[in-house]
DNA sequence: AAACGAAACAACCGCACAGCA
DNA sequence: TTGCTGTGCGGTTGTTTCGTT
C-alpha cells in the first residue's frame, strides 16, 4: 500500500499565491496556529497543497521575517556557515534572524557564488580554484572540524570525562564533527575560532521558549543552539545584554544558572558588539 | 519600443526523518 | 518491529524582472 499524496492534486491550485489565497492563510493561521498542514488547506478555505501552504508562510507571510537585501555582514556570515555546514540552508538559516532556508539558499545561489568565484574561491569547496582539482572537496573528505585537539588539553583539567566521536555524512555536503562531551552539559569548547556549531546533550531546560520544544512529529530539526541557551549564547554572544538564558560569563568559562559549568566565550565572528541583531530570533 | 538574455525570486517535487499506533 | 503519517529539507524548475542591444 503506497502512501496517499499530500493533496489530491486535481484540486489544488499552483503557482503565485493571490492576495486572497495569502489573506485566507494568514487570518487561519492567526486564529488556530501553525501546524496540521495537510488539513490547514481545507479549514482555511485554500484550494491549495498542504506543504504549499506551508511553504508559503513560513518562506513569506511569517511576520518575523527580515525582507530586503542581506548586508555584508550577512553575506559573510553566510560564507563562513556554508564553509563549515555546507549545503545545510537550514542550519545556516537558524543562525540568520528574519531569513529562511529558500531565501538564504536563493541569495547563495544569485549572489554569493559569483561573488566567491570573483574573488577565485571555489564556492562549493571554499578553497582557491586553482587547488581543487589536487584538494578533495570538504564533502567528501575530512573537512572535519576537529575539536580533538583542545578536547585532550580539556580533558586534562578533568578526570571524569568521557569523550565520544561522532562523524555524520549528508549526501548534500558533510559536516564531520568531533563532539567531544565531558558531562551531560559541557561539551567542550572546540577550536574553530569562528563559529560555535556545539551539540550539547543535556536535560531539558526548565525556561524554555517554544522554539526549544522538540517537535510535535516528524521533520529534521536539529537541536544545535538550543537546549536551554538562548540564542545570544548558543551564537557566542554570551555577554550580550540580550542574553536572557542566564548564564555567568566568569573568565573563559561560563556558570549556568542551575550551576553547570560551560566552556563558550569566544567572539563569534567579532560579533559580540552586536554587529548583528539576533534580538527576536527563534530557531526554527 | 521591441526583442533577447541574464539575473532574481517564488514555488514545486521527491525524499528523509521522527513520532505514533 | 513495522508501516503509516506529518513535517522539514535540499534540489530543481518555472516565472518575473531587469538590463542591454
Amino acid at each position: 500500500m503506497g502512501r496517499s499524496p499530500c493533496c489530491e492534486k486535481a484540486h489544488t491550485n499552483k503557482g503565485a499565491w493571490t492576495k486572497e489565497e495569502d489573506d485566507r492563510l494568514i487570518t487561519y493561521i492567526r486564529a488556530h496556529g501553525e501546524g496540521c498542514w495537510r488539513s490547514l488547506p481545507k479549514a482555511a478555505g485554500l484550494l491549495r497543497c498542504g506543504k504549499s501552504c506551508r511553504l508559503r508562510w513560513i518562506n513569506y507571510l511569517r511576520p518575523d521575517l527580515k525582507r530586503g537585501n542581506f548586508t555584508e555582514e550577512e553575506d559573510e556570515l553566510i560564507i563562513k556557515l556554508h564553509s563549515l555546514l555546507g549545503n545545510k540552508w537550514s542550519l545556516i538559516a537558524g543562525r540568520l534572524p528574519g531569513r529562511t532556508d529558500n531565501e538564504i539558499k536563493n541569495y547563495w545561489n544569485t549572489h554569493i557564488r559569483r561573488k566567491l568565484l570573483n574573488r577565485g574561491i571555489d564556492p562549493a569547496t571554499h578553497r582557491p580554484l586553482n587547488e581543487t582539482t589536487t584538494t578533495p572537496p570538504p564533502q567528501e573528505t575530512s573537512t572535519t572540524i576537529s575539536f580533538a585537539a583542545s578536547a585532550v588539553k580539556e580533558e586534562d583539567k578533568t578526570t571524569t570525562t568521557t569523550t565520544t566521536t561522532t562523524t555524520t555524512s549528508t549526501s548534500g555536503g558533510s559536516v564531520g564533527k568531533d563532539l567531544v562531551v565531558l558531562n551531560p552539559q559541557i561539551v567542550v569548547k572546540e577550536s574553530c575560532p569562528d563559529l560555535n556549531l556545539e551539540l550539547r546533550i543535556s536535560p531539558p531546560y526548565q525556561n524554555q521558549t517554544a522554539a526549544d520544544q522538540p517537535l510535535k512529529s516528524g521533520g529534521r530539526r536539529l537541536s544545535s543552539g538550543s537546549g536551554g541557551l538562548c540564542f545570544s549564547c548558543s551564537l557566542g554572544l554570551q555577554n550580550s545584554k540580550d542574553c536572557s538564558c542566564g548564564i555567568i560569563i566568569a573568565g573563559t568559562s561560563t556558570t549556568t544558572a542551575t550551576g553547570n559549568s560551560n566552556i563558550n566565550g569566544y567572539d563569534f565572528l567579532g560579533l559580540k558588539s552586536n554587529v548583528l541583531d539576533y534580538r527576536g530570533l527563534e530557531m526554527k
